[in-house]
DNA sequence: TTAAACTTTCAGTAATTATTGAAAGTTTAT
DNA sequence: ATAAACTTTCAATAATTACTGAAAGTTTAA
């Protein structure tokens, strides 16, 4: 496999794991495209390499740079505006998993706190629901905790060689 | 707030969490609806409480089946089929994991490992690609690794101590 | 200022994805 | 075999979501 197929294949693969999972496919491609360029790229050159329009490249480096995985760069003597991603994978996760905990974890866990909060009338079906919510409360406050304990890397000698055990 | 109130709030919050996850509204409703229900529901009984048509229920429940987190309950004597999910949260989230895994990532980890093993043609952009897919590669594997692990419960007393630390 | 170089916005349109409903299929009882 | 009770399939349609392109907006240079 050659460069120009390989960067082809990452980029499209990198564009359907995001629809997959709900992020849209351009946003998910600039990110890649940037993620293995060696330099800053302009709007021109996004649209170009990825053969979309100005509005869906404005509009998609935007919600990438409110993520905080994308940012401007502004090349002194330039006029244009230059866009870089994260480079560093630690720091890209970090970013996506804090930002998606916060917009949606986050709303959700506060809601199965309030449903499961509902006073017991003493019903079967009512009892049902506070237990059940309750366990899924939990379970999504331990895994949110999780993920963010472990992308922030909060890891001391002993969290690390804990890692590799369970890895 | 009220039983009924609650169960509303409930069923739609995870239907749209589910969206944003790229599981449609649907079949995350019926699983809610399933797991919040203190019996199995005929297909009539889900369509009624939804207010959704026989062909997506059936379609439904059919992948929700496939992923196995809802099976088929034959009542003795009934000719309709009832359905329930998993009820034990843990069990829920590791059938969910697996098949997401298998899927979705354990695929876009074996293209990763393709795209950085490219030969290296020593130019800059070739030494980035294979730089920056590695890297990705590298976290994909390690990710995908101990959500199974930590899901699956391979928890000796060492793992549970270091889970203890990290959370 | 003015105008060139650029970016953003957004109404309209296209593409994708979800849903319906009725016909076809299956199973069970008689 | 027949028919009733049920489920599945799938073409048509609706709903949602993404994308375009041109007009409006902004910034910079002279």
């Amino acid at each position: 496999m050659e460069y120009q197929e390989a960067k082809e294949k990452f980029i499209s693969t990198w564009g359907s794991l995001g629809t997959l999972w709900g992020i849209n496919k351009a946003m998910a491609q600039i990110q890649s495209l940037l993620f293995i360029s060696t330099k800053a790229l302009s709007m021109e050159e996004i649209m170009e390499e990825l053969k979309i329009s100005r509005g869906n490249t404005s509009m998609n480096l935007r919600q990438l740079m409110d993520w905080g995985i994308v940012t401007k760069e502004l090349i002194p003597g330039e006029r244009k505006e230059y866009f870089t991603t994260e480079k560093d994978v630690q720091e890209l996760a970090r970013h996506i998993a804090k930002q998606r905990s916060r917009r949606e974890i986050k709303p959700v866990i506060k809601i199965l706190k309030e449903v499961s909060s509902i006073k017991d009338d003493g019903t079967e079906k009512t009892k049902e629901l506070i237990k059940q919510t309750k366990a899924l409360h939990d379970l999504a406050e331990t895994a949110d905790s999780m993920m963010n304990k472990i992308v922030n890397q909060e890891q001391t000698w002993i969290t690390k060689s804990l890692m590799k055990l369970i890895k």
